[in-house]
DNA sequence: CCTAATGTTAAGGAATTGTTAAGATTTTTT
DNA sequence: AAAAAATCTTAACAATTCCTTAACATTAGG
């Protein structure tokens, strides 16, 4: 099934260059010469993304990310700029308005593409990669901190890395080989430092939550 | 307040036509009829934006916005080009040298003033987001200072962006990366240069904010 | 009760960050 | 325009935290 792209932009040429891009690699599109347009136009046919130029005269990107945001029907569609150029925080007044992602012109195709591509891709496997949050432990990678009870516990990089990874899928037994895949990638490591890792975990949030499976490997649990 | 405008064209015509159309809309108005005279301008009446020509003899539309993006006094400034007509988009060289949107020639005075008023619009919403507050610590973009427990503290310059920019989103961590591509652009510098600002700010506003996450990066905390 | 797997501990080495001062650069003042 | 001041960057070294290992202890499952 492909899938949908709104484009709103201004700019007729931008719409058919994007368009073209677009299009060629299978991705099926609507487009939009004003943000009210557009606006409609993403009530109606619920995109998947939408491609917003930041500058536009009546109603600009900013605006109608804003108007998308309010509409639950809308919540599922990701949002993403286009704007003139990185400026110092005016990125942060379109993520302020609940955009996904942005891209500075000149557009290059390719790099379009990937980011389009990715962040569809994200949206497809999931939500909020960020927080997870299991029992009375939550995790927050953004702020990288765990909260166990509303206490705040920092743990260092590799632990961090350990434990969210076994929070990923709870109650999933992680075996030994996997977690080295995840958390040490290509570097090798003794037999032990799985186990020193795991220990430090424990002490700071208790011994209840990841479970030992014997010959097996780990899992996290509540 | 009036917002003051720079037009910078080599021909008279045009400067005439321009000045018309924005002034009829209560802007304040300066020109130039080459880019000399305009950066001189631009240095000493710091203009909310700057509408440049591209195509000019000596010193050219995109040379101007160059010059102008190097002087720190005026990175409030916005850029508006004007070029001779629909070019291929990754062509245009002004957005790599800091433009910040462009209008082709034919000019409509009604596209005209839109185009405008949507840029210096944007430019006021971004003001917007000047003032943060978080704990006892208040940040003032406008004044460039904090104010810790009701007293004033001065930051340099990049003292300045990296707290602000740390305090865009309390608890999170920025990695060193995220840092160097939003206060160092793209400059290059070396690895403690960081570390030797944050180090300046923690002796200005105390130990206690500012936290390491090592290998990982920094955080705003209360 | 035997054995393989995991738990525990402390020590060293590795990686990262902190600190300082000096020199380069920029900004302000004179 | 020169001088002074402030700011920024760098490099060297110190301090700290983190990671891994090795040695030994303990445990679960047959």
């Amino acid at each position: 099934m492909s899938q949908k792209i709104l484009l709103v932009d201004d700019e007729e040429d931008i719409l058919e260059f994007l368009s073209y891009n677009l299009i060629k690699d299978g991705f099926e599109i609507l487009t939009a010469n004003n943000g009210a347009k557009g606006l409609a136009l993403a009530k109606k046919h619920k995109p998947d993304l939408v491609i917003l130029d930041v500058m536009m005269p009546e109603m600009d990107g900013v605006d109608v990310c804003q108007r998308i945001r309010e509409l639950p029907e809308l919540d599922e569609t990701l949002v993403l700029f286009l704007s003139a150029r990185a400026e110092d925080y005016s990125e942060l007044a379109g993520f302020s308005a609940g955009a996904d992602d942005y891209i500075t012109k000149p557009i290059k195709p390719k790099l379009l593409i990937s980011r389009v591509k990715a962040i569809l891709r994200r949206k497809s496997r999931n939500k909020a990669v960020n927080n997870i949050k299991v029992g009375g432990i939550e995790i927050d990678q953004e702020k990288h901190t765990i909260s166990c009870n509303g206490e705040f516990i920092s743990l260092a990089r590799k632990e961090f890395k350990l434990l969210f990874y076994l929070m990923t899928i709870p109650a999933k037994v992680f075996t030994r080989q996997e977690i080295i895949n995840e958390v040490w990638k290509d570097a090798i490591v003794g037999d032990r430092t799985i186990d020193v890792h795991i220990r430090k975990i424990r002490e700071k949030i208790g011994d209840n939550h990841i479970k030992t499976v014997k010959g097996v490997g780990y899992k996290f649990d509540i």
